[in-house]
DNA sequence: CTGTTAGCGCGTTCAA
DNA sequence: TTGAACGCGCTAACAG
């Protein structure tokens, strides 16, 4: 018995259907016309044989593969899942494959996996960068490799797919102020990425317009975590002046909150109203049912992958806005 | 101006270090000995140039990559993304990159990522195989591609890394009826699954070891996601003969279950008694909280990719068995 | 210790 | 319509 492991290339093929590698190549790619019991026999062969085109030998004459990376910044986000969703479903009809990196909010690991995809010669990636300030994009643009961001934007020249995150946050500050809230506090992510950044500024044109002055001790920096928002709301809801609604800018952290509240003992919406970014399949497992912002995150991925498919020709990079939805449910109704 | 898009590449890497390609590569790779001037000269030329290795002319070379794959059987279930994490961490302290795969419970989306892995060369395969029947995993083997089953055993010749399913199904049914209940529901996953399979047979063991004869009725096979978890919720509480308790078989078909309770206007666990497969970061966010059966998702991850680090060694398969924990919370607790 | 040479498996010329 | 020859970028084997 050969110990030996043989992987079948196309040379092994071309002996079965008894002809070159050369044809080989142009049946299965679909190039060049080949006549069709030569393509038939060729067919057959590569069946019998269940061989796989190496696809790094592939990648080197071609000079690209034909894998889509998408990194996202948080796995366990179910936003970032259900853009993954658009994502492939597209990336499948163009008979591309994705693959899925998951940077943590880490731009060490990002810059690691970015790498990845240039190592690799992937055909294209899609981003939710964990810093819209120091990312090492530039990378991927020296190289020509197709990039498009999602969730937060990457830079002027970078193709984008995001939401009117101010516009989201400011429904959501206004309904709660709406609903009788008099201490609105608002929990947001770290500053390096943009969309915390601008759900805090829609927050902050929220109180401006209905005339409340702002109270900086109300506004949390986390994560964006799970523990950052339970932190954030603890350290929040046992201060000398205690808010009585929470907006707050993603859902990780909304879970937190939602946490350090039970353990207060605190009741919602009568102690503290809360409204939160990005719907999940939980928020209406809860009582009460979340009050959240809704971003239409399958379309995002959709309408990204389908910006990354048609990228190649010099166009210049365009930012394609969605637009967010308020969903009032029970955390955010005040009994009156 | 030259639009022509140039990487460097080694032999660039060479001329400004002013030595052989050779060397070079020596150097990257930390083989052979290279003297201490000439190898900073390279390492300053390659940073210099932001020279990244292209992985398909190394795979093509070396006959592997170093690029590890990970496919689960559905992205969005946390159970699955906690596992990931696991395996990432042992990755990347391996020097192993890690690209995950959704092949949603589809086994001809299955059979592509399997094709995936094995055109890129990967080093190894971390798998949930959406059938333990009809996989596709041969392929990997016959080229002898390391591969670690996860979650669901595939074979008694593929390592894995599982949990005593029965045994937690036991559990979770007898704490059910020491509750109280008296007719016990089971909604399990497809036949395909042999998890769905353990854990029912498991649900059956308790209910033989406490003497209750198995109503037929009162199982029910879904797909495992969420509208499944629902249909089948609400299919068995509006019968004739409803169930007063529910043990469900993971975590996305509780979510649609607690669903279909909530749209009956019904009460846990006054009319019905729960618990679930899986723990996850909302189990705890519901009223009542949820009772589960938790698995060790993280060590689950955690082994596995230590398993397939020490591959290679021709020993014979090996399946660990951690054990599952029942967390009783509030959505099991009978009041008096 | 260093450089030269050859070839991994494929796609793409070019020639027939 | 088909086949032969070449080279993508890298590393392993061999020379020096």
């Amino acid at each position: 018995m050969n110990m030996k492991s043989r992987v079948t290339k196309i040379t092994d093929v071309a002996k079965a259907a008894e002809t070159s590698p050369a044809t080989v190549s142009r049946v299965l790619n679909g190039t060049g016309g080949v006549s069709n019991d030569l393509a038939s026999r060729v067919l057959k062969a590569a069946a019998a044989l269940e061989y796989v085109p190496c696809g790094s030998a592939r990648a080197l004459r071609r000079q690209s593969a034909s894998v889509w990376a998408a990194i996202v910044s948080d796995i366990e986000n179910p936003f970032f899942t259900a853009v993954v969703r658009g994502i492939e479903d597209v990336a499948r009809a163009q008979n591309h494959r994705l693959v899925l990196c998951n940077s943590d909010e880490d731009l060490e690991r990002e810059a690691d996996y970015i790498d990845v995809a240039i190592a690799e010669r992937m055909a294209g990636v899609v981003i939710a960068v964990a810093s819209d300030k120091e990312s090492s994009l530039n990378a991927l643009t020296e190289r020509h490799v197709p990039v498009v961001a999602i969730d937060r934007s990457a830079g002027r020249d970078i193709d984008a797919v995001v939401v009117d995150n101010g516009l989201g946050a400011e429904e959501a500050t206004r309904h709660l102020l709406e609903q009788g809230s008099r201490r609105v506090a608002c929990i947001t992510g770290p500053m390096r990425v943009n969309t915390a950044n601008e759900r805090l500024e829609g927050y902050r044109r929220a109180l401006a317009a209905a005339g409340v002055a702002v109270d900086e001790e109300l506004i949390q920096r986390a994560d964006y975590k799970e523990s950052g928002g339970h932190q954030a709301a603890l350290s929040l809801l046992t201060s000398r002046h205690p808010p009585d609604a929470l907006f707050i800018a993603n859902n990780p952290m909304a879970a937190g909150a939602l946490r350090a509240i039970r353990e207060l003992r605190l009741s919602i919406p009568s102690d503290v109203a809360i409204v939160a970014f990005d719907d999940s399949p939980w928020t209406t497992l809860t009582s009460p049912q979340l009050s959240v912002v809704a971003q239409p995150a399958y379309e995002i991925g959709r309408v990204a992958a389908e910006l990354l498919g048609s990228a190649g020709t010099d166009r210049s990079a365009r930012t394609i806005v969605l637009s967010p939805r308020l969903i009032v449910r029970e955390s955010s109704m005040r009994r009156r």
